[in-house]
DNA sequence: TGCGATTGATAAAACCTTTTAACAGCACGA
DNA sequence: TCGTGCTGTTAAAAGGTTTTATCAATCGCA
């Protein structure tokens, strides 16, 4: 019913309406081989003219590069996810690759069927990514075909991989607090079975040391709400800052300092991570936090499965992004500003 | 350096392990044709046991039909997008159909860039899904090859397009207060400019009518912490109820109750809308609230797309999917439970 | 035995592009 | 005049699959 007659420009189109073999105008459009200037120019025109644009199956048949790429995640909510896939796409775009996006629910039947798909297409690569959990993949990624990056998920040994610098992170909020002459700084964080968490800890306590403390819980407002309760109702000295390893729990930790009427950041300053706008911007005061950069680890990632699918070397391991601080008012420095 | 040797097996090496020609294996192998089916069943043996897996490419080449298909985003934040995409990718696959996810970030430039990528992959369909913005696409989308369909944006009149039923999902927030016996219902939406936000509006008032009031604003936390401020402090009778156009409007206006030492739900109850979990689950109490099922209007979004494709009929026009009510605390009613 | 019908298999074309090898034409030097 | 080298063009092959048309063999039946 549809498109009947309107059928797609071929070479074949071009060569025939440019008065040349289409060997010439494949030659011509693709400045490859030898050509008359004057031909390459008529052909580039009549090309234009009628609107032909090359079919990308044929051309990946022939060359065996598919000029796509998959991404597969495990995260539902993408609230990591698509910042990162838009960074990879939003990189890929101008070297003329396209991204599969492939959703796993963390179903390792959907994985394999996801995975198989991608092969099948023939992509150039695959970008795995993971919440920040400690998951091994949902499917086995090691002995595939084509080159595999990981983001926010670790490889086998000898795999590239990107993830942000948590210790840099963490020791980014810290620093800043402590320049803010802040000495009694506490950390909340997640689960202690996220290594994220415990990275930023450990960084946290190396830059703290004498009387520092880590409490690990959730990734919840309800834990911050909770951990700051906990501290503030037992005896002893009370923190005059705190570290929190996520924006949600910053949140819970901010409204429970309200409950406990602690000015913020007069009292007690607050620093969160992640910076996702939609919780950060919202605390009162705004909360300072630290942006782990999801674009560029998109970018970083794009560019790393482009060079990899070229054949080009990759420096191979785990390479940590620079995390950002992004200042707002949860720690009472109109001075230092970004 | 990486797979020298380890060519993909095609039908080719079927056919020579089962010892018959290529047009065989290739009938075998779908069904299709006159083949003895004890040649059938040596060849798809002798697939499985190499390896098989038909070239998509190829495939797709020849029949015109790449099962692959473009999703065009402008949602940088992913709220909505990758649930909803995540329902496409979920019924699609199944289906041998894979998705390009494309995200514009409003960029015309980007977007143009995006489409002519997908149509060079002679995908079989687009999605287009803006966010709730009563945007025009960014790209000139009505004179395709290929079918259309809209998600969260509207289209040419006679296109396949989907929404949530904004008009149910507002009845369904009042209906629920007011069988709960309040009275005095009070919404506090975002800006007057987004087409949900009139709609819902306008079923809250049909169904509210005598001193009903929609207050315009913001779709953010402050503006709901502002707009209860102003109610409560101007005289006259308080509402006993607040139906929130979004869930962080309700967290706002919880907030700010809670400031005036207003009990919820006792002296208010509140209702929110889109159950975004992450905000939802966190308010004290836990918002009950209206969802806009996003993932089963991807399910919808990719038949729809899937059929058009093949060819086959789809009712035009706007089709309203109908929202959930999720009964959490913040209403006061254990009893009524979904 | 001879003929038409049926079965099972195959060669070849088609999809669209890029690349390799070959070819024709021409200028040049010997 | 004859080879040599260069230029611009083209025919043909390749990539992996599906489909159409053809072919050989077998069978039933007169």
């Amino acid at each position: 019913m549809k498109n009947t007659g309107e059928r797609r420009r071929t070479i074949y189109d071009v060569a025939k309406a440019a008065g040349v073999s289409i060997s010439t105008a494949s030659n011509a459009l693709n400045g490859t081989g030898r050509t008359n200037a004057e031909t390459r120019e008529r052909v580039r025109r009549v090309a234009e003219e009628i609107g032909f644009r090359p079919n990308a199956l044929a051309r990946g048949l022939l060359s065996k590069r598919s000029h796509a790429i998959g991404m597969l995640t495990n995260d539902t909510y993408g609230r990591l996810t698509l910042p990162m896939a838009a960074g990879v796409s939003e990189v890929l775009v101008d070297h003329g690759v396209s991204v599969f996006l492939c959703a796993t629910n963390n179903d390792p039947r959907l994985a394999q069927l996801h995975l198989e798909a991608l092969l099948d297409r023939q992509v150039d690569g695959i970008i795995f990514t993971a919440t920040r959990l400690d998951l091994e993949p949902p499917v086995q990624l090691s002995r595939l075909p084509i080159p595999v990056v990981y983001v926010f998920a670790e490889g086998p040994a000898d795999s590239v991989t990107f993830f942000p610098d948590d210790e840099q992170g963490a020791r980014l909020a810290v620093d800043h607090l402590k320049e803010l002459g802040r000495s009694r700084i506490l950390h909340i964080t997640g689960p202690r079975d996220y290594l994220a968490a415990r990275i930023r800890a450990q960084s946290y306590l190396d830059a703290c040391g004498d009387g520092a403390e880590a409490m690990f819980g959730e990734w919840s407002e309800e834990w911050g709400h909770e951990a700051v309760q906990t501290v503030f109702a037992r005896p002893g000295p009370k923190p005059d800052a705190i570290f929190c390893g996520s924006d949600e729990i910053a949140r819970g930790a901010i409204d429970a300092l309200r409950d406990l009427d602690v000015e913020i950041p007069t009292d007690v300053a607050v620093v969160g991570f992640d910076n996702w706008e939609v919780v950060a911007r919202q605390t009162r005061p705004p909360l300072t936090t630290i942006d782990m950069e999801l674009k560029e680890l998109g970018h970083r990632a794009g560019l790393a499965i482009l060079s990899l699918s070229k054949g080009e070397p990759v420096p191979v391991g785990i390479t940590r992004l620079p995390c950002r601080l992004v200042v707002r008012q949860s720690c009472g420095s109109p001075l230092q500003s970004d």
